[in-house]
RNA sequence: GCACCCGUAGCUCAGUUGGAUAGAGCGUCAGUUUGCGGUACUGAAGGUCAGAGGUUCGAAUCCUCUCGGGUGUACCA
């Protein structure tokens, strides 16, 4: 693709003199293998007809690419078409799967996404933006990124105070020792209850409210003294430790790995800092006891960083952590991962970094996706007891894949990973479990199959690949598809979008299964190519659904 | 009110740095096929790309407005 470019960038200047940001794409197979638009973006601007143009264009292509190249056509109102030699082809190809574009080579990159709170629940959110940062992660790491996988969570906060408000009602009092009580494996539950009773709570009544704030400020107190003796403390402590223990679990289940975790409560005291140092130089300033940043210039909302009670908001924890995460690894590139709703939010306090650290908001890019809805119009309410919880999620993936006759984790886990990373980031995503465990269509499972069966073809044959060379209709049609596989990273890389991925994936198998409906594989004349197509589609299919987080046995 | 996100076949989605007849899967209908793992392949039907203007040789894609769904908008995270 890159080759292409150069080769038109340079014929164009040869030939025109003109100094052209040209495109090369992939078009429709009919068309050839490489097209690219430049004779009619030219032609204005030349005077000229774009097929004269195009003609002019294509004799030097000849000249220059050679024997790589077996056809340059015009067609339509002046498209060039591009057909590469077999050859060039075969090359191509064969280096498809170990072709990683070294986009980040270099660079430092600290992804953050997951950002659980402690004390509460993981929902379906969650689960959709750890498995979809890890694909990001995975993606900028294979193209040459040093990936720093952290995550952020609230362990100090209005929802702490709410579900320590209502652990304390449970207990009856100041009793850290009435927590062995509770068993083990209900220790999740147990809390999220919690969360749910001081939630109301706070909303129904005016006195418990005053009673949750003031243990929420009590809760700020144990960080600020590092208190970890008095009965209070040792509750929030080791129902903080609970929390996280269950967030581990949570992340072995479905693989995700953590570097770094920044808790709210250490981020929380840079980020006062870093606001109080700034209000001074009148970055922040003072309104109605708190301290604001005033967006409006910048055609953005005004949002308060430390409220008047002197405590913290997200809004300063996030500043803390951004600083934090400077100073750790001096990031070339910052990637947050979060939900459509902190879009706006982030903007205000990217704007508020930029004027004293421009280069951190310059390097951060903040992605951000849709919710998760179930199919039959079942959505997600976060404030009442109704959630959808992650492992819900898992479990209904894990009772649909069993419905159809399988019962593995592997493959329960790679379609829900699969149905999440499809879609395209942005919008809500709609998850149905029945369809996520499918074996037909465009699904998780559908590709591990596919990579099974052609590594049980592989081993059938016993045997290793020939050269890729007079490659018949159905053999060359799946030869291109394999050489693009490279091209796909990159743009999924750039874009960060990892569900580029997913969809040539399934195209590469559809154009498998048209190749593998018309070519006889093992015991064919043929047999030597055919296995080295085989080869490298199944190498393709599992080094694809290794960057989405999603293992491929060789059996299943 | 203002800002932002989203709105493509019955359903779930690709296609969005403007380009060649808008593509898949599921579902529906009709064929082919038992040869390498539970199949798969071929074809048909199904679309005013939410709507209306505009820019352009060319718009699902850019601009404006309207409609619909959602989120945010000062002391929650």
């Amino acid at each position: 693709m890159q080759e292409m470019n150069k080769a038109l960038t340079s014929v164009v200047q040869d030939v025109f003199a003109a100094d052209v940001t040209l495109e090369v794409t992939r078009p429709d197979e009919q068309f050839g293998d490489y097209a690219t638009n430049v004779a009619l973006q030219l032609a204005r601007r030349l005077g000229k007809p774009p097929r004269e143009i195009a003609e002019q264009l294509a004799t030097a292509l000849r000249e220059q690419l050679g024997d790589r190249v077996q056809e340059v056509a015009i067609a339509g109102p002046g498209f060039i078409n591009l057909r590469l030699s077999d050859g060039a082809l075969a090359v191509q190809a064969a280096a498809a799967p170990h072709t990683k574009p070294q986009t980040y080579a270099g660079q430092v990159v600290v992804t953050e996404y997951s950002d659980p709170s402690a004390f509460k629940v993981l929902h379906a959110g969650h689960l959709y933006t750890s498995i979809v940062g890890d694909a990001i992660a995975n993606v900028v790491a294979a193209m040459g990124g040093e990936v720093h996988r952290v995550n952020f969570g609230g362990d100090v906060g209005l929802h702490v105070g709410k579900t320590m408000w209502a652990i304390m009602q449970e207990l009856g009092g100041e009793h850290p020792d009435k927590l062995a009580e509770i068993p083990d494996g209900e220790h999740a539950d147990w809390m999220a209850r919690c969360y749910v009773k001081g939630e109301q709570a706070y909303s129904d009544s005016e006195d418990a409210k005053a009673e949750i704030i003031d243990t929420n400020k009590r809760v700020y107190q144990v960080h600020a003294t590092d208190d970890h003796d008095s009965p209070f403390a040792q509750i929030y402590w080791t129902c903080r430790k609970w929390s996280y223990d269950y967030f581990d679990a949570f992340y072995a289940r479905i693989g995700s790995h953590f570097e770094k975790y920044y808790p709210e409560s250490v981020t929380m005291p840079v980020g006062v800092e870093t606001v109080q140092e700034q209000l001074e130089k009148g970055v922040y300033e003072k309104s109605d006891g708190a301290i604001v940043f005033r967006g409006e210039p910048y055609g953005l909302h005004t949002r308060v960083f430390i409220n008047s009670q002197g405590l913290p908001t997200y809004e300063a924890k996030d500043v803390g952590l951004i600083m934090m995460k400077w100073a750790d690894y001096h990031f070339d590139r910052s990637i947050i991962i979060t939900d459509n709703a902190q879009m706006q939010y982030m903007e205000v306090v990217l704007k508020s970094i930029e004027q004293f650290a421009p280069e951190l908001a310059q390097r951060t890019t903040h992605v951000t996706h849709g919710r998760v809805k179930l199919a039959g119009g079942v959505k997600m309410s976060s404030r009442k007891g109704n959630i959808v919880r992650a492992v819900d999620v898992l479990d209904a993936a894990a009772d649909a894949n069993k419905k159809a006759g399988h019962d593995s984790e592997v493959s329960s886990l790679g379609a829900v990973k699969y149905a999440f990373i499809k879609s395209r980031i942005g919008a809500d995503i709609v998850y149905d479990p029945e369809e996520s465990v499918s074996l037909e269509g465009n699904s998780g499972p559908y590709l591990q199959y596919a990579h099974a069966r052609a590594r049980s073809v592989l081993a059938k044959a016993g045997k290793t690949g020939g050269e890729l060379a007079d490659l018949d209709e159905h053999e060359r049609s799946l030869a291109r598809k394999i050489s693009e596989y490279p091209e796909v990273l990159e743009k999924a890389v750039q874009e960060l979008m990892p569900h580029h991925i997913c969809t040539y994936l399934y195209e590469l198998a559809q154009s498998f299964n048209r190749f593998y409906e018309n070519a006889q594989v093992v015991g064919d004349p043929r047999e030597a190519t055919r296995l080295t197509l085989v080869a490298l589609y199944a190498d393709i299919l599992k080094d694809g659904l290794g960057m989405l987080g999603i293992a491929a046995p060789d059996r299943m």
